[in-house]
DNA sequence: ATATAATCTAGACAGTGTCAAGATAGAAAA
DNA sequence: TTTTCTATCTTGACACTGTCTAGATTATAT
């Protein structure tokens, strides 16, 4: 994947995180380890702890990396609907699904506390931040076009973006019954959770 | 934890699966291996394979006893707040809320997606089932006294459901913000989240 | 150029899930 | 009761894991 010739790979560190990126694409988060990673990458098995410290930090890059990624799409969808407001928010909340439906083991990661609370990641916690600040930005502008009601931004970011949080992880952890699913698309399940939230409905 | 003279343990099935709900608990989801939970009721490291195919089927029986627990837990409480149904709702959520703060790690192992959906465990399903069929209970009983409104009650449960359950996760995934919890306890945003739902608003 | 630091390899260790072969004991059949 | 069968459990092995140490290699700074 990388020039492999010199003893010092040159950018090893940003290829272990696609490497361990494509390994949850390809085979999911169980596959996932270091010594693979590794052997991935052509290197040797404890090559990975020059960059970091352990298997937790390496996960942390790749989940950063998936925030990154989140994040840039929000930012398109974001000036895309800025003008319609209306549709931004199911716009926003569509990528969101979108991202974890492509990306089902690297979203996994990201959300499913792998990582320790004690150990903290500043970069993780800033990406995660500059996240949250996204749908506090879709909210604001929808409350300024009475598209949701006037209530601290926060506030109402927080349990947005829980109800859609909450919606795409129970559906991909395929607990919500197919007798649902058969009569209700998923685009269409988001759009009636959303349209709890709004004083003018949106389709 | 059990008699332990005899050969045969005689409750081992069930004794793995305590053993493995305490490890949970102690140790987190991180710590919990087949050859620790044997280990802990005495037994050899291969014993449990008398009872379990697989790891991943400890951790499906594990997953019932979680579902177990909380169902009943929802019953008492649907019990409890069934000719008051403004509270049944608030305190049907919170009881949830409280399940996944006390057994942090069963929470996750129930709802991680650490069991491939390729197998499936139809006694997990079954109680997963009756889990979802008591929000629809509680619903429909809000819809009834005007509380929610008259909309497909299965449809609204995985909507509400996916509210609480997303509320609560991001919260055990410490990715709800300081800025935030400082403003707002749990139990105010639950309140405030179910509030969209509601027609006539409930404390 | 030389010294220092960053990067990578090789080897080891304890712990893991899982399988195969065999020991033990309870249950069923004679 | 004795015999057979089957479920249960032990022992030992295997490949794989994360992590540590010691040392080799290369880049960087003095």
């Amino acid at each position: 994947m990388e020039n492999k010739n010199t003893y010092h790979h040159g950018n090893l560190k940003n290829a272990l995180i696609s490497a361990g990126v494509e390994i949850l694409a390809r085979e999911g988060v169980g596959a996932l380890s270091l010594r693979k990673v590794a052997k991935k990458v052509g290197v040797s098995h404890s090559a990975p702890y020059a960059h970091f410290k352990d298997k937790q930090a390496l996960i942390a890059a790749i989940s950063i990396e998936g925030f990154k990624k989140l994040l840039a799409e929000l930012q398109n969808t974001f000036e895309k609907y800025r003008a319609n407001p209306d549709r931004l928010l199911l716009e926003t909340a569509w990528v969101y699904f979108e991202f974890a439906l492509q990306e089902k083991d690297t979203f996994k990661v990201m959300f499913s506390g792998i990582l320790e609370k004690e150990k903290n990641y500043p970069d993780l916690v800033d990406v995660v931040q500059q996240t949250f600040q996204m749908v506090v930005n879709v909210v604001s502008i929808c409350q300024l076009n009475g598209i949701l009601r006037a209530a601290d931004a926060d506030l109402t970011s927080v349990v947005v973006w829980s109800q859609i949080h909450g919606l795409i992880s129970l559906y991909l952890e395929g607990q919500i019954s197919h007798t649902i699913l058969d009569n209700y698309e998923l685009r269409k399940i988001l759009l009636y959770a959303l349209n709890q939230f709004t004083l003018v409905p949106i389709q």
